[in-house]
DNA sequence: GTGAAAGCGCTAACAA
DNA sequence: TTGTTAGCGCTTTCAC
């Protein structure tokens, strides 16, 4: 790697250097095709002489592969795109295309505009695509060209492959350790109505409630701490005797026992909150927070991964949820 | 928009519907050049009627400019991609870039191989970069074919732009708030020592305490809450007369303030804790955090929109930091 | 095993 | 104002 010429080198000069035809350095540089060790040898040294790196968007053209790989975000506004969860899966994700020189783009998906995703499907820089916070809907108009190359995280359909936490088993264990623990009176706090995931752990919580005949008592909310607080207030008004909340996300916990903190009640003493995620700062606020796990580093990567394999993926891949019990339940 | 062809259709049918040339075509759908009135709607027609969207990979690679934006971070191993503010910066440069047809890629930059910045300007399908954690040193080693099309949050150089938050004056404030509400034995936990932007807060540390005479205690942090925890101990036990900590991430701040809560030890009535960032959490721990604002979003944006334009940017772009008094001090 | 040639989808001179 | 021509950097038949 020679002192930065100043027009980056091109497989061109490469070919030359090694003294070969263009097709040949392009063999060995992809590592594709034959080439006897010896040119082998003369394009690794030209490539190393000259710095040689790869133009991915050139490759792609000719390949008509994509550079892009698009996380399409669907939700009411616009404003899910700054949702903490939504960042985490787009690093995790562009920490994996990178090696393939692929990129990461950012989608608004309009709920109710279905018609988005053709837009992307006809994009030929496009790779692929990782649906977030999908519905039904969304799913059904999934353009046939884009098969392959779609993914979901969160519910899937028989053609798009879904990548999830098995949030169902997650939220039972934790249900379980509520009730374990001597809680009857459980309120929950969901996710937003539209969202197909979050209907699972609502499952799990008003099966169980059914079958020790408990009475249900579900809040709608936003993975928000602010919704959390709010949550609190309304429970409380509700069902006085309420003592134990679980919440479907970790800062909605947090809001919670915020809420619950001001207005002088005492958790765990008299109500329970449990949350899910297992956030980092689960473990440091007071009372540390009692959680279930939700690899979604994981998860991004398995899901970003497959769109750039292209295999066929499995139908359905769950990704497993730990109780994680801690102090406030 | 006709329901899906099976091949997404390229510029070529676009003309050939519209009845014009290609190059014709290109000047409507890229808006340079002249085109004729009634050109311009044939053409508008042929784009609705076959949904053609351009390939931003084949229009970059006869341009020239890349469809990749790479954020690089600095740091002593790839464990720094997986950090929270890494991926809020690589969300909000993914929202800005999307509408450009440009992706974003993460990469790691090992400290003290500054050759691993040659590479990205080698790479022609890399727009610019946008450098996170910078070193005098990686700043140094910018390859002057970057020049223009690489900026950094945090600390810059002659050729690198840079855009960052006010922590200097972010740090005086919530430091004067301190002392303004009596703390005198104010220990610092500060970011790595390589990482030149959490210089600039000591220093308005210690420049604080020697004009009020009082003792200089630093300890080196790294962000994270666990090194709060840890720092929080170490610090009683330095210096038992402790009265506060600041502490230059909330997440560290959190740590400290776990810590001392297992300790028996008051917060704020024995020790005072401030952090740095005001994450959305801030507000709903208990004590609730005093901290100074961070908005690392509209930073991130900035320095992606930087990049993306290729215009020259102001030296050093500083967004404000607020103090944000709350209750931990 | 290797090279010549064609072409991915698009833009930008240049001519008409 | 428009069309023709020549590529951008790379991969990939297809002959040799």
């Amino acid at each position: 790697m020679t002192a930065a010429a100043h027009r980056p080198a091109t497989l061109e000069d490469v070919a030359r250097i090694a003294g070969v035809s263009r097709s040949t350095a392009s063999r060995v540089v992809a590592g594709t095709g034959f080439a006897s060790p010896a040119a082998r040898e003369r394009v690794a040294a030209a490539v190393d002489h000259l710095g040689y790196v790869p133009n991915p968007a050139a490759r792609a053209l000719v390949r008509g592969d994509g550079v892009r790989l698009v996380v399409a975000v669907a939700g009411t506004s616009a404003a899910v795109l700054d949702d903490p969860y939504v960042h985490r899966v787009v690093g995790s994700a562009a920490r994996v295309c990178t090696p393939a020189g692929v990129g990461v783009a950012l989608h608004w998906l309009p709920l109710g505009e279905p018609g988005s995703l053709g837009q992307l499907a006809r994009d030929r820089s496009v790779c692929g695509v990782v649906l977030v916070n999908t519905t039904a809907e969304l799913l059904d108009a999934v353009p046939r060209s884009l098969r392959g190359r779609v993914v979901s995280i969160g519910i899937g359909s028989a053609d798009v492959p879904s990548f999830d936490v098995d949030n169902l088993s997650g939220a039972g264990e934790v249900l379980r350790h509520l009730y374990a623990t001597g809680r009857r009176r459980i309120a929950m706090v969901t996710g937003p109505e539209w969202l197909p995931c979050s209907q699972r752990p609502v499952q799990a919580y008003r099966q169980l409630m059914r079958q020790a005949g408990l009475p249900e008592r579900v809040l709608p909310g936003d993975f928000t701490a602010a919704r959390g607080r709010a949550a609190a207030g309304e429970a409380l008004r509700r069902w006085p005797d309420l003592d134990a909340v679980y919440a479907i996300s970790d800062e909605t916990a947090l809001g919670v026992i915020a809420s619950l903190r001001d207005r002088g009640v005492r958790v765990p003493g008299d109500v329970a909150v449990a949350g899910f995620d297992d956030i980092p700062l689960a473990a440091m606020t007071a009372p540390a927070l009692t959680t279930a796990s939700h690899p979604v580093g994981r998860i991004a990567v398995a899901a970003a991964t497959a769109v750039l394999d292209g295999r066929p993926a499995a139908p359905e891949t769950l990704f497993p949820s730990a109780l994680v019990v801690r102090d406030s339940a």
